[in-house]
DNA sequence: CCTATTCACATACGTAACGTATGCCAATTG
DNA sequence: CAATTGGCATACGTTACGTATGTGAATAGG
């Protein structure tokens, strides 16, 4: 046992980030109490200013490891798609799926951006955004998006789209129905950006 | 006199909401303290608490009159414009304008979100919508946008695209470029309801 | 192998803010 | 003019955050 330590300060803050991130993602970050969750991991407020300087500091961490997960999952969606388009479409829907879970919904995109600010100002976040926008740039380079769009812009937009497409799809009595509403006026926002002469694709 | 009772309560309540709406403006809702600001309006958390319940009630009156204000600035821009669809393009270039205003930002779009949940939830608010939504309906029985998307639905999504927009021009280095790219973008996702002259496509 | 130092984490404390319970005074009602 | 309502202030208890300090174990140095 030559590494016991490095061993026991990485389960620590682990434990830290995952009792923080079931708070914050059920009872909200708020109402999040530090002793009540750090005490839950068998630990106390000590350790966590030890390693996340205070509360905020410990969201920044919970929202980077959701932020590393959803990037995974966008990316491994990605790998499969006939063409570049529908890929992109696809990233969409996976985005609003994703954030149809109620703990990325609380955190990400109602708890994270009230006590942070704007997610597109945070440093280690949106990892989503970047490869939506990498896509957008391939496209508009093929032809098949309009040219006088800024990338980035373009997927930050879609991104509040869907933000608002999860929420709703979520607070529905009906998420089924609701569900196929939401994602038809989605796709058709997203026609938008295609160039007129040939839609193809979906 | 036989009403300085009513006007003494009136300018009471109204003055909470003045100070309150300036503390969660500026300072934010999390940050602003009762005490503070029922000091600067020459009150204290007695005269809140019997108005408003809580602090969270308090966060909804202020809420019901701003959106009030910003419904009304809608309908006054809706009211001048050459085509029905310019109209409701405008609507979303006037509430993109003011969700530039950080009072609105923050309490409207940041805070009030993360408070009081989904605004699609909340009882009073959101005129605009209503307004937005009930062009959106009449664009589609005279033809001019698609008819398979539910109005209120696409409403919403346009409501989300349209707070990232201002977000990210308010957040700008340089607001005038940014706000360039971000209006672009914005209209160009707004072509996709668009019926298309040529029927083969949807 | 022994000592010194670092550092991860706990404990203890001060403070601020919220919500409630209570009290008071002015205005309305009869 | 007496009684009562109710608008608002005051006082109090509770909770939670952040800091300052302490301790023990693991590493580093000789």
């Amino acid at each position: 046992m030559h590494r016991p330590r490095k061993e026991m300060i990485a389960e620590t803050r682990a434990k830290l980030i995952a009792a923080a991130r079931h708070a914050f993602g059920t009872t909200g970050y708020a109402e999040a109490s530090m002793d009540d969750f750090t005490a839950s991991a068998g630990l106390t407020r000590g350790a966590l200013y030890h390693h996340f300087g205070d509360k905020k500091g410990l969201l920044q961490a919970v929202i980077a490891q959701i932020d590393g997960e959803m990037a995974a999952r966008i990316n491994e969606v990605a790998s499969r798609a006939p063409t570049r388009w529908q890929h992109f479409v696809d990233e969409c829907s996976t985005y609003i799926e994703m954030a149809l879970e109620p703990e990325i919904q609380r955190i990400m995109f109602r708890d994270g951006p009230a006590v942070l600010g704007d997610p597109a100002q945070w440093p280690n976040a949106s990892a989503c955004i970047v490869s939506m926008t990498d896509h957008l740039t391939a496209l508009q380079e093929e032809g098949v998006v309009v040219s006088s769009l800024d990338p980035e812009t373009a997927s930050r937009l879609i991104n509040g789209a869907s933000s608002q497409a999860a929420q709703r799809i979520a607070n529905s009595d009906d998420p089924e129905a609701t569900s196929k509403k939401v994602v038809t006026a989605f796709k058709q926002l997203l026609e938008g950006l295609l160039k007129k002469p040939d839609p193809q694709s979906n």
